[in-house]
RNA sequence: GGUGCAGGCUGGUUUGUCGCUGUUCCCUGCUGGUCAGGGAAGAGAGGAAAGUCCGGGCAACGUAGAGCGCCAUACUUCCUAACGGGAAGGUGCCUGGCCAGAAAUGGCUGGGCAACAGAAAGUGCCACAGAAAAUAUACCGUCCUGGUUCCGAUUUUCGGUGCCGGGAUAAGGGUGAAAUGGUGGGGUAAGAGCCCACCGGGUUCCGGGUGACCGGCACCGCAUGGCAAACCUUAUGGGUUGAAAGACCAAAUAGGCUUCGGUCCAAGGGCUGCUCGUCCAAUCCCUGUCAAAGGGAAACCGAAGUGGGUAGGUCGUUUGAUCUUUUCUGCGAAGAAAAGACUAGAUAAAUGGCAAACACUUUGAAAAAAGAACAGAACCCGGCUUAUAGGCCUGCACAUUUU
RNA sequence: GCACCCGUAGUUCAACUGGAUAGAAUAUCGGAUUUCGGCUCCGAGGGUUGAGGGUUCGAAUCCUUCCGGGUGUA
């Protein structure tokens, strides 16, 4: 680490609510880049960026395989959140949603979540008031 | 030591670093709290957490109890909080070994399987084939016998054959998954447990066992198949619904109720589904002779209070039929006693990511390379079932080697 | 979480209360008809009835254990 970084990972960054959630799948745009479909929305009230992962029972029917997935990504998501804070950006309700069928590694996850921090902050999303 | 089968146990370890969720302690902050932020210590998936197939705890509802219906279970005894689970035993079937014997076979022993109550309470079903499929009756057949036709031999009479009758039978009918005890002998006109021997079956009694049941004597010629994972009968058990149960706290918005204050010749209705417009209407009750006036109802506006209740939150929720060790009781499942331990508690759901080292398996002389199962708590327990790499232990069988 | 339902030719459905070869349409293939194709006519193949075990003389059907798919509920 060359400077600290916030690298915690904290229930307030986790999207729980039903009805914000809700709001995310009815009003946000979403994008493809293998293996997720991201789904986003611009939340001005918000304090923090609040993230969602998630991994389809049809895609992957082991509890375990699921659970396996979900670490990584959330794993690479903590590690690589600091993309997300760039001034005059609001902060956003961010859904991943893992479309794959194959058991990937971290190694593997990790570009392409780096990939997506990267793109969410120059793309435009719907505001949510 | 090897291989196979059966059963049981186990289900990697350590370090660094960055995180997540509880617990305890410390510091700081204020709104002084079951608060927020920071730090430290210590804890953090399984034998199946799975399937949701059973049984309980717990909770709500209902409760004066009972019956019907429905569902489940079904050899015996025991274990257990309970069970459809488990232990031990009985019976039947299958199978391996040993012994006796010429053989048939018998005895001893190991293992496996069994929804293993009732078919003589009743109803129903048993295709095709077969005379017949549950009734010992009919049919064919066998035997005896009366009348009669014809033929042969012939004194009467006898034999054969066809037809019409009367009787005795249940041997035979070879089909089927299944056929009304089996084999042998006697017996008879022909036959039949009609009689006898052996085998099989049933009943009573006696003895053993808590019991299922076992053993023995005697007697009965033997009397009526299968299916109850068909309906059913008998016995036993089950009230229903499940933690998204349930208890409590409760924001914002809208609406409900109560109180207070204010407004009211406009609320309201029609044309018209809406707006505008226009028209109609100028309310009702009480006090009062009437009028005027006052009060109330209704409507609207504002304020305060309040009940329900949504988002959200807290409890339920992890100290329990708990775990470990020892001793005792019991063939065993299991039980009792003593000592010690606290061992996940999440909630769009934590228990992790990365980098190494060691141990294990395979290949290899080595270096090294590859592999490492099944699988993730959701209120909690007891079982069952299913999945499972590798390792360890026990028993049995087989072949081989050594002594 | 709880409660429940369904798996049959490639596809859509049958098969009664267990009874024999699991049937029909369509699709596929072959032949006939046509100059060729379509339509039509004739014929054929295609199923371990989701998988295993059991009851029964006999199982798609009854019982049981798994696998897969689906529905309701709050």
């Amino acid at each position: 680490m060359l400077y600290m970084r916030n690298c915690k990972f904290s229930k307030d960054e986790r999207l729980h609510s039903k009805k914000s959630i809700k709001e995310l799948f009815d009003k946000g745009s979403s994008f493809f880049l293998y293996p997720f479909k991201v789904i986003c929305l611009d939340q001005e009230a918000a304090a923090e960026n609040q993230i969602l992962v998630s991994v389809s029972k049809r895609k992957l029917r082991k509890a375990v395989h699921r659970n396996y997935i979900k670490r990584r990504v959330k794993e690479a998501y903590r590690l690589n959140k600091f993309l997300l804070e760039e001034p005059g950006v609001t902060k956003k309700l961010i859904a991943l949603v893992y479309v794959s069928q194959e058991l990937m590694g971290y190694h593997k996850i990790e570009p392409k979540v780096k990939k997506i921090l990267q793109k969410i902050p120059k793309a435009k999303f719907p505001k949510n008031e």
